[in-house]
DNA sequence: ACGTAATGATGATGATCATCATCTATAAAG
DNA sequence: CTTTATAGATGATGATCATCATCATTACGT
């Protein structure tokens, strides 16, 4: 059963990519080894061909799933990523969502390898910020930079909070849609400064 | 090994303090029936005669977690109560702290009846920050709801994101710092009105 | 005072878990 | 073409898990 070299190293690319969105879906703990590998299409066996351990394969995994999103998110501007980043089709697709709002709580229970990840993750998205914020116009660097941060944990609350609200639940929806327009608001309100 | 009716309506009180403080801290999946029950004192068999299953008493931990602290929070107004949410106290003490910051991205995962407790904890903190943010004079009863949830999302999002970080990272103090100034500025700002 | 019922201890259940040992087929190196 | 290194399959390991069966003790209703 070996396979080429590109193939093992593609095969190896699948097992992280499955396993970001699986450890997205159900956490740490709700995804187990064999689980991972069947979704992957392989056996259990082969794992630790690839990853020295399953704690291992969680720091990368937060890597991959961190920085594939956040460089290509798709969005025009700041108003676009939030006005998405707090929709319905986001609090509900967890899988193909942001890892940061999935994950940061499992993350705090976790190794310093996958925390220094999470906090690679928000500097990554506070720097991708102020570059679709660019139309913000700010004096100084260090305001920027903490406007940014500061949305960004506003927008993960509101996510996180909507998410831990029962399915079809008008507060989750409440909270998603309150929080997407106050900080929309506030966007606007730098706007005209 | 029977035991006063009394008594046993404390052991099982003592119980479900344990197991919220447990669940806290090590998140659900990382704190099973046997650690638990030791951690109250006891063997892990009894557990059966006062909960039908682990996740009963996952929603009863999230009640009795989430009305606990907030009916008794302590603080005198918001200022004060955002000023030690956002504490590194706080970050550091994930056990004593608040409930929804250290579990609502396990919550997303768990049943609806467990769901049904957070947001039902959502409700009372929404509650109780209107009974303390009462300087903060609002024509609108709706707008005061809206603010109450945006404050409380924001400040969750912060501490889930700090925890998040390497434990002694920079990042962490600072996301803690930023949020908490500018959630303050936006009090003084509405109470200035 | 007696018998019932219930708390909590002990130990077993089968499931699931991460990890490892072994085997195979074959790609790559010589 | 031969040898070797390795991706991946199969199956076993021991640990941990939630749950249950059983038992001893004893509070409480009678």
């Amino acid at each position: 059963m070996k396979v080429t070299k590109a193939q093992a190293q593609e095969n190896r690319a699948r097992i992280v990519d499955t396993a970001a969105a699986l450890f997205r879906e159900r956490g740490y703990d709700g995804v187990g080894v064999a689980d991972l590998m069947a979704a992957s299409g392989f056996t259990h066996g082969g794992f630790y061909k690839h990853f020295r351990s399953k704690a291992d394969l969680m720091a990368e995994a937060a890597e991959s799933g961190i920085s594939r999103r956040l460089c290509s998110s798709g969005a025009a501007d700041m108003t676009e990523f939030i006005a998405h980043y707090l929709s319905r089709e986001h609090r509900d697709g967890r899988g193909a969502g942001c890892t940061m709002a999935a994950l940061s709580g499992d993350a705090a229970r976790q190794s310093d390898a996958v925390k220094a990840m999470f906090a690679n993750g928000i500097e990554c998205s506070v720097a991708a910020f102020r570059r679709q914020g660019a139309s913000v116009g700010d004096v100084d660097d260090d305001e920027a930079r903490a406007k940014m941060i500061d949305i960004f944990a506003h927008a993960v609350g509101a996510l996180v909070l909507s998410r831990a609200c029962p399915d079809d639940s008008p507060l989750a929806d409440e909270i998603l849609a309150v929080c997407r327009q106050r900080i929309l608001a506030s966007l606007r309100a730098q706007d005209t400064d």
